[in-house]
DNA sequence: TTGTTAATTTTAATTAAATTAGGAAATAAG
DNA sequence: CTTATTTCCTAATTTAATTAAAATTAACAA
């Protein structure tokens, strides 16, 4: 039996200054490092090479544009409230990867309290959720019960962490 | 009584190529101009200025970078579901200026059925959601009730809009 | 059809940002 | 204190964004 070699795992950890570079992409992805560098008192250089780290090791997911719903097209947002009979792990699967699959299943959540799955849908009207709802929820096996919140007014509606 | 002049509105409608730039866009914003330009078969200035044309319209409200919560601190992600006792256009407005300055609720609705708002909050700890919960929203003037749904498993949380 | 205008795209040039390289300063470890 | 390690800086290079000018296309009236 050999001596077991300790791999340098890295610790990944964030100090202060990966934590501003972090605030700062959340809210303007396309803040320049030059920028960044000097609200942080640093060069371009290792602020660069901290955001290249903060990619490769998964603390930054992805980089998007977030769109102005109401000038692109009709749409409501709706929150369904699902309900299972019984959860059965086999079926909790099928379910996720029919949600995986519609595109008007914004989000996704499996939730603890009065019912199962909380999902965020958005749809062209009325009528689309109608259609939802009945033909792609309530229709799948092992589904007790769909209730819905519509959408009235977003007050807020942010994409960011909220990092202290 | 002059002639009624007809400004020149600028329908700002999407075409197809719109609405394709916008789709890569939200799937990720780092796509350079040029790649973009080769999948619609285009050569980059077109494909760059629809993109400033985009974003001056607003069709773009801007970019961000989306963290990888599991790996920057511990958290939790609570739904509240808010009711009102009475519904008073002034009661509201004070709840929404306090909401938007709450750094842990990330989105906040206003909608209809069962209760009257339903915030995405995420807190550090349950003992953290309860102080917040209990500080600072039953105590808000007005509020009938708050009710929770805890996150226990993320299926989907996409940040696009679903263009057809 | 044909000429005119406006809109859009292309090519090419310029500017700015991202990326890489090598060495200096600060920090931590022995 | 000395060495090793990390982090940072300066400067050079590559790549992408941005601008400018010419060419093409589309729309439309004569």
């Amino acid at each position: 039996m050999g001596i077991v070699k300790q791999e340098k795992v890295m610790m990944e950890k964030l100090d202060d200054i990966d934590r501003a570079i972090l605030r700062i992409l959340q809210k303007d992805a396309k803040t320049v490092a030059k920028s960044i560098a000097e609200q942080l008192g640093l060069t371009k250089t290792p602020v660069y090479e901290r955001i290249k780290r903060l990619e490769q090791e998964g603390f930054i997911k992805n980089y998007v544009a977030i769109l102005n719903k109401d000038k692109i097209e009709e749409s409501i947002t709706v929150f369904s409230f699902v309900s299972l009979e019984a959860q059965k792990g086999a079926m909790m699967d099928d379910f996720f990867e029919q949600v995986m699959k519609y595109p008007e299943v914004v989000e996704c959540f499996v939730v603890g309290g009065e019912f199962d799955f909380l999902l965020k849908v958005v749809v062209k009207n009325l009528d689309a959720y109608y259609n939802f709802a009945k033909f792609k929820i309530a229709s799948l096996p092992s589904i007790g019960g769909v209730k819905s919140a519509f959408v009235l007014n977003e007050v807020k509606n942010d994409t960011h962490f909220p990092l202290l």
